[in-house]
DNA sequence: TTGTAGGCGTTATCAG
DNA sequence: CTGATAACGCCTACAA
């Protein structure tokens, strides 16, 4: 039978009467251990046990003007590459005793400065945000607050802010670049939604930087736009081929979305990589087992969020660190790329 | 030239003093507005625009015995399975004004319980706790401390604790049958470590128990645990098909598992499904078009977080609810599986 | 409708 | 090493 609990939660008083000391030790028990002489340290800290008490962090917040809380916005976690930074970043930092509240934007600007509006009120220390793209709002309450951040995912060279991630201009300028050593000469682009993304923005910019140099450039009716995602990888490359002369490659701006152009290729019975060359982004794990295999991008995501954290802690420490530079992406060639025929 | 602008945040006193009015008038503005006169109103919401003012959780909180905070415990973020729920979890929560705090434990029943505690301590109004098994200790600071909280994902017709999720059991019996009802009489399970890992567990039971009702049983030899993946998946069919007479049909505890079976499968040269039938588990969007696409389970994990928001939200309004049914499965019959040869 | 004043639970300062 | 005591920023009776 469970005896009748007063929902009510200890304080630190409870702790200190039980413990015969004043509530000024119990808290030292806990933040400043080595001030405390180890046997009255021993008895509050048994105390506590035995009313199942610990600091409530609110009234500790409020007087030590610590909060340990870090936000991260996000667009969504309905997606393994925020997911896996946001997991990396969150291990990290709860080893360093920093929580972390994670906001999610759903790609829409103003919602996420709603967000950080919320975050900084619930007292965050220090901000992960995905994307340099956004409201100037959103910046200027951090900025007012003198509250230290990074952005992540993104790098580019010339941000005015710290940014933690890899250069999508660049990986993307690699990936043509591949394309075009293979002899390819006409390109199709299937992307994801590029308003208000500076990510997919400076990949298309990429691209276009990439073939430039050729004095190359896509055909609009080849390139297509829409939600990420297998659904739409088809519908796209159906399309391409049905405008006119067909490009030799098509670069997609994920792997979900070459997986999709993929499998209508197969349908519509273009032989990749022999009619066309096909790639992706992220490396997913299924990216390898594809028939044929997806030459793709590989990030590592985990390392984003790490090194997020990293430099978080380290200006929460009070260095003022110099902006780190951009993280490596690695091309993965395997089959679904090969020379024009 | 950014101003030099003084680190410190404003607080109410000083938004009460642009205005001309006291605090508790100020407080009023923003948390009871049709208690205060529209046009005083007007000038102390202008006032904290002007300031950049909004309430300190932290005091808020002390105050008004009311964090807004749901915490939100699942295994980790790195899988699509958590993330969804979370996500709409989230959402639906932050249309509430609360917001969720994420706890990872790493599938380590130890790091559930200190997040749990640290969760309390943040002053968590509520609670959704992924699976069941979980450390005594844990549930009993639940209860000394009366926070109401759900299980997430998991529904076991007889746990003593308010569940929303599906029913692994029933799931993995469904399956069974139908693999059953196509002749099967040799199977095969490929499953992610059972380890304190209630769903996997309960999936294992009903398996077993729907096999159990033809008198048969899975040899030992091939019952494969391991690591979730593809990866393991390939692994796992290989070893099943060195052990003497093979099974006709396997059992894969998820989509990416089933993966690597079928991708093994057809490395080995074993036809699928007129050799073997694989099943997956949870529909994940490439599942529709592996080759051939697989046959699998099909879980609403936005619906099983929306359903466990709306459940801490009643309960947080109040009431005493009672305990939530269990959520549909919609077994997906696609080409992996067929008669017995 | 508005103001006054006390308290929320902890930490930090300063004596002792 | 330990104990009073005063913040911390806000909310909420209660009184006006």
């Amino acid at each position: 039978m469970r005896e009748p609990t007063t929902p009510r939660a200890p304080r630190a008083v409870d702790v200190a009467a039980a413990a015969g000391v004043s509530t000024a030790t119990v808290s030292r028990a806990f933040n400043a251990p080595e001030k405390v002489a180890p046997e009255v340290r021993e008895r509050v800290l048994q105390a506590a046990r035995d009313l199942g008490w610990f600091p409530n962090a609110a009234g500790a917040a409020l007087a030590s003007r610590r909060t340990m809380l870090v936000g991260a916005l996000i667009p969504t976690l309905d997606h393994d590459v925020f997911a896996a930074q946001v997991n990396a970043l969150q291990a990290r930092l709860a080893a360093a005793g920093v929580t972390v509240l994670i906001g999610c934007s759903n790609y829409d600007l103003d919602h996420a400065a709603e967000q950080v509006r919320v975050m900084l009120a619930r007292g965050m220390e220090a901000l992960a945000i995905v994307g340099e793209e956004q409201r100037p709002a959103l910046f200027k309450m951090i900025d007012t607050r003198a509250v230290p951040y990074v952005v992540m995912y993104a790098h580019r060279p010339n941000s005015p802010h710290p940014c933690i991630g890899f250069d999508n201009e660049a990986a993307f300028h690699r990936i043509t670049r591949h394309l075009l050593d293979l002899g390819h000469r006409r390109f199709g682009v299937i992307h994801q939604p590029s308003t208000d993304n500076d990510r997919v923005l400076a990949r298309l910019e990429g691209i276009r930087a990439a073939l430039a140099t050729e004095g190359l450039a896509i055909r609009p009716q080849h390139m297509t736009e829409g939600p990420s995602g297998i659904e739409f990888g088809r519908q796209a490359l159906r399309s391409i081929f049905t405008q006119g002369e067909p490009p030799t490659a098509i670069i997609c701006g994920n792997d979900a979305l070459a997986f999709g152009a993929l499998i209508e290729a197969r349908a519509m019975g273009i032989a990749v990589p022999q009619t066309l060359s096909i790639t992706g982004f992220d490396d997913v794990p299924m990216a390898a087992f594809t028939d044929p295999p997806l030459t793709t991008m590989s990030v590592d995501n985990a390392a984003i969020g790490r090194a997020a954290a990293d430099y978080l802690l380290a200006r929460l420490q009070g260095g003022e660190l110099e902006k780190p530079g951009p993280l490596a992406t690695t091309l993965i060639e395997r089959q679904s790329t090969g020379p024009v025929a």
